[in-house]
Formats: C-alpha cells, structure tokens, sequence
DNA sequence: TTCATTTGACCCTG
DNA sequence: CAGGGTCAAATGAA
C-alpha cells in the first residue's frame, strides 16, 4: 500500500516534470525550423503529462471508486513499482509463486500488486466472433457478480503449468450494451506468447453466439481456442497475427460513454501502461509512425514519455514483451483501430530488431534527442 | 486419450 | 457474513 502511494507519488511528480521538460524543449524548437510533426509530438507528451497526473490526483480522491469496472476504460495501475523498481512488481510474481510452493492447491485469492488492464471492446457485428487478443486463454471459471447481470468469466494463461505464465483475466459483459464487454487483464504473460504477442492491446470479445473454434462451448464468455504446437513460436506468432487480423475486422474498442476527459485526447496510456503497450507494438509502431499522424500521435503520447519509469525505454536497446502491467484508457474511434491492427499485422515480418525495454525505472536523461531525425524509422 | 469448459464448492478479503 | 476469485471433479469434444 505504501508502496502504491510512493509510486503514485513518484509518477506524479514525474509526470509534472516531464510536463515541464517538454514545455521547455518546445519553447526552443519553436525557434528552430523543426516540423510541425516534432512540435505536435511535444505537446502530445506535455497533454499527456498532465492528463496523467490530474487522474492520479483524482484517483486519490476517490481510490475506492477507481477500481470498479466503471464505464470508462480507466482506473489507475494497481501495480506499484516494486523494491527492485519494476513498474511490474517482483512481489507479484512472488505472489503467485508462494501460491504454488506454500499449498499445491491453494485457493487463497490473488491479493496484493496487482497489474491490470482494462479494456473494454465491443463486438461490431454484434454476435459475431471469433475475437481473440493474441494469447491463448483457459477458463477456469465464471461468476454471477451482484452489481452485474452478465457473469464475470475468468480465464488464465493456457501455458500456466508448462510455462508458469500467471497472466489471467476477466471478462464482464456489460449491462448497458450486452455486446460491449470489459476485460481486465491481470499478471504478465511470461510465457512464450508474450514474446510473439503482435497485438497493440489486448481485447477479447467474448460471445454469447457463435463458437467458430470450439462449437462445444456454451453460453457464456467464449474464448476460441484453438490447440497448436506450444514450442512452436513461429507457428504461434503467426497464428496471432491471423487472429488478430481476424479480430480486427470485427471488434473495435468502445469509445461510447467515455469521459470528457478521455475523449479530449486521441490516445492515453498511464505511464506504466506504457510497457504492456510497447511490447504489444514492438514492431509496427516505429514503422508506420511517419505515414500515420493517428499512431504518431499514439507513439508521441505514450512512448516518448521521459520522465515516467518506463520512458528509459528510448535508450534501451531491446523491448520487453512480456511487461504489459497497468492499464489504459482507448478512447479510439471505430474506424482506427482496424487500421492500427491491419498495419500491425502487416509489418510484423518486418526486419525490425526485437526490442526489449526494461522496465525498471531509471533517470530519465532529460537530453534524450527526441526529435533526432530517423529515430522512429 | 487429451484437453477445454462447466459448475459447485471452497476460501479469502473487506 | 457477503461477495468475489480460484480450484477441481465432472463432462464433453476432438
């Protein structure tokens, strides 16, 4: 808890300073004949700075709140930098290992850091699947939920056991608009499709209606699985990218309802959202930056953020994907994100190194060259 | 036979 | 004590 606070403290602060940076490197390209393209960059990243420290003052408000599944894609990261400094505790891992090691079978709930992603997607045909994030889901359970009139279902990694990846998620449809479901994404996947995982985020949809996959399957929370070779990476990678392309002509991330505040921007990632999304971009965001002003403003938002514990990412040379921890909020407009998908899939063969960026919070070098030419091709 | 889903029970947290 | 998260036996599909 006190951990939590430190670290909210911390981005806070972070969050102001890389404001403030920012503002300062602005003012000096303002007099250089730098392009529009670098400037709007800055102010996306200064935007950003205070949109993410205004919510962590108002989570504060009202912490209690936060952690409801609320209309809006947002609550704050659950997941408070560890001792080691990783946005994606150490503790949490240790958590579940205790689990394990304590009692085989212990049914002791998950408590403690948590790591979560909120999504909400819904499902643009309505009751069409299959849908997928790119992982290879198990459900393990379901649960009527009182304030809810859908069960909540639950899955886990597939690869818990044999890779003892202890990502898991929920999946809540949403009593509002039934095709409209909130997932909440917990852990890291460790597992080897975190390291092939393509996707930019990690939506699920979860239906009612068809099962394309697994005709077997009833009623409620349907996740397609689809059983392949486990040590095959290639094959999964592939297979995600289908998916995924696949999910991408059907679902598209609600943007109904959401908040003034998340609309006033075109993209928003909290600062420790930002590993889960790098890893999920790894390979097509730096690629397709200079032809889309969306996913430019995108990666100006959420990369290039100095101050936050995972902006060191720029001055590492590899990018970690398994580190997606925290959340963030998509307000993104019907049509982006098939486009976002479609270029993702199409450049993921793409000679672009693997990138692995720590997430262990280092100074941030306030001299980072941002605007060198070439540094998102 | 293997593996995923279903579902009731267990148990922890607030 | 209620609600929610997880377990694991039963079940079914491939």
């Amino acid at each position: 808890m006190e951990n939590e606070c430190n670290w909210e403290q911390n981005t806070l602060i972070n969050e102001l300073i890389q404001g403030m940076d920012v503002a300062k490197r602005l003012k000096e390209e303002l007099r250089t004949p730098y392009s529009i393209d670098t400037r709007e960059l800055q102010m996306q990243m200064i935007l950003s700075s205070y949109e993410k420290a205004l919510r962590i003052l108002r989570s504060n408000e009202s912490t209690s709140k936060s952690q409801t599944v609320s209309p809006v894609i947002t609550s704050l990261p659950q997941s408070p930098v560890s001792t080691n400094g990783s946005p994606l505790s150490e503790d949490f891992d240790a958590t579940f290992q205790d689990r394990k090691d304590v009692k085989n079978k212990s049914k002791k709930r998950k408590v403690g850091p948590k790591c979560i992603d909120q999504i909400r997607v819904s499902c643009e045909s309505g009751l069409e699947g299959p849908h997928e994030d790119g992982f290879n889901w198990r459900k393990y359970g379901q649960k009527d939920i009182l304030s809810a009139k859908h069960p909540r279902s639950y899955y886990r990694c597939t690869f818990r056991n044999t890779q003892n990846c202890w990502a898991t998620k929920q999946v809540q449809r949403s009593d509002e608009d039934p095709t409209i479901f909130d997932i909440t994404y917990r852990g890291k996947h460790t597992c080897s499709q975190g390291n092939n995982a393509i996707v930019p985020y990690k939506p699920q949809e979860i239906n009612n209606a068809i099962v394309p996959y697994k005709p077997q399957a009833t009623n409620n929370a349907i996740v397609p699985y689809k059983p392949h070779n486990q040590n095959n990476d290639i094959h999964q990678a592939r297979q995600s990218q289908e998916r995924f392309s696949n999910f991408s002509n059907t679902l598209n991330v609600q943007t109904e309802n959401l908040g003034n505040q998340e609309m006033a921007r075109p993209f928003t990632f909290p600062s420790t959202s930002f590993g889960y999304t790098a890893q999920e971009n790894q390979s097509w965001v730096p690629s397709t930056l200079e032809n889309d002003s969306f996913l430019s403003s995108l990666f100006q938002t959420h990369l290039l953020s100095p101050t936050t514990p995972e902006s060191n990412y720029f001055s590492s040379p590899t990018f970690n994907m398994n580190d997606f921890d925290g959340f963030y909020s998509m307000p993104l407009s019907e049509s982006d994100i098939p486009d976002i998908i479609s270029t993702n899939t199409s450049v993921t063969n793409s000679p672009i190194p693997n990138f692995n960026f720590p997430l262990d919070p280092v100074e941030i070098d306030p001299n980072f060259p941002f605007n060198t030419p070439g540094f998102f091709s």
